[in-house]
DNA sequence: TGTACATCAGTGAACGCGCGTTCACTGATGTAC
DNA sequence: TGTACATCAGTGAACGCGCGTTCACTGATGTAC
């Protein structure tokens, strides 16, 4: 607590080259793991992207799951800060009653997008801590704080529609449920337009049946006299 | 076509050892891929697992990822036949306008149980599959079959509760996606109930958005006055 | 700012294991009579 | 039903590669004066 510019403690020396080294490993461990599958890739392989020895592997991570955790927990808070800087900067575009359910939608979708190298990755990683006790808990802490950062935007962009989320959590996870899940879909048949359009249906759905519209008497009635929303026919 | 009992063309021999062995096989490899994960099993583990030298797995199958393609086509036929039969037999005890839409959720839930094993082959089989044009035609086939399937007897069993589905198919996809997406989130926290109801709550929110009230006159009002089904709020 | 020194980061060679793949061989399985 | 024979299925040894892991060493990077 006595100096600021000194570090007290040991104190690592040489910081810049080992940081850089790290990073590209891991960079180099994300093409890998993406291309060559999780199981596939070999540290040999890695460093060899990474333009190294295996020697410089092991001065800085103890194992390849070492490296595959790392570079999952970094790439997944880019990610995490990626769609929190694209929903702030839409809630910037605040929402009117004017603007249909389908704009929150369509900004929602393109706020977190589906990304195939990611999904693989993903996929993989998940299957892998199902078979570790601590990498689950990895897991499913991050999936909370997916949902706590996805909400309270999506949640005021509601309200600017004029409806009202009783229990966000809840509707949270329901969305990460949906986008996993029709993830898959959409890129097994990244061509298939029919299989966007229900992606988009079925957010809809979900988005309306958690949520109310919101009880204060409106000035400006809706065009659509619609009361009902969830019984609006899914698009084939 | 001129004798049925003696096979014409060159036809093979030897079959039931043969029949055996592979199914050996493909049982060791299911084991090893839930276990260690497709990328780490190898040959000689599979080889092991079912009691046979390393020769005998290159005299049934040309590679490690052609026996997990037959295993995985195995497998699923096998785990739609289940849920076929299962949904079948719960046709059986028809489901009255009386039964709730609960009813009929914890029904599908029981046809379709989320089994961790199961859950890691398939996610490391898509991530795998996403590499490979062929592959991903595979997997979009069998998630057609399973749509296929899957929808027959949910409609009729929604049409016992007084609902009409008038886009199966949009149903059936979304229900797949919700089943896929949750199960991970279930699988996570095993022992969180809470995850589990809101699974149910999910599904039950979908089946109503996708049906619609049958429009007939009926005789036997419901003990419920509720018009809006999916204005019911989430529990959390 | 420059120089001498200490320490650290990555090199590259070495070792050996696991395993994929092949293949000549043997014992098992079916066929013909 | 039994025996002789043909063919097939799985054995087990052999080869070699890829790769994980270690470690003495060297050149890079920071520190002290």
């Amino acid at each position: 607590m006595a100096s600021t510019t000194s570090n007290a403690h040991p104190a690592p020396r040489v910081t810049r080259r080992r940081a850089q080294t790290r990073d590209r490993l891991l960079t180099a461990a994300y093409r890998a793991f993406a291309e060559e599958g999780f199981g596939r890739a070999s540290v040999e392989r890695v460093c060899e992207r990474a333009g190294y020895t295996r020697g410089a592997f092991y001065s800085n991570f103890g194992s390849l799951d070492e490296l595959f955790l790392a570079m999952w927990e970094q790439r997944s808070q880019a990610m995490l800060a990626d769609v929190r800087a694209v929903l702030a900067a839409t809630a910037e575009l605040r929402l009117e009653a004017a603007d249909g359910i389908d704009t929150a939608i369509t900004r929602l979708e393109s706020a977190v997008p589906v990304d195939e190298d990611w999904y693989r990755i993903t996929a993989e990683f998940t299957a892998h801590a199902l078979r570790k006790p601590a990498l689950r808990r990895v897991m499913a802490v991050r999936e909370d704080s997916i949902v706590e950062a996805l909400m309270p935007p999506i949640v005021s962009a509601l309200h600017g529609i004029g409806r009202t989320v009783p229990d966000p959590v809840a509707l949270g996870q329901a969305l990460v449920a949906i986008h996993d899940g029709t993830s898959v879909q959409v890129l097994l048949e990244p061509d298939n337009q029919v299989v966007r359009r229900r992606r988009a249906t079925l957010l809809r759905h979900v988005v309306l049946a958690y949520s109310a519209e919101t009880d204060i008497t409106r000035d400006s009635p809706d065009a659509t006299g619609n009361t009902e929303p969830t019984n609006t026919e899914p698009q084939g």
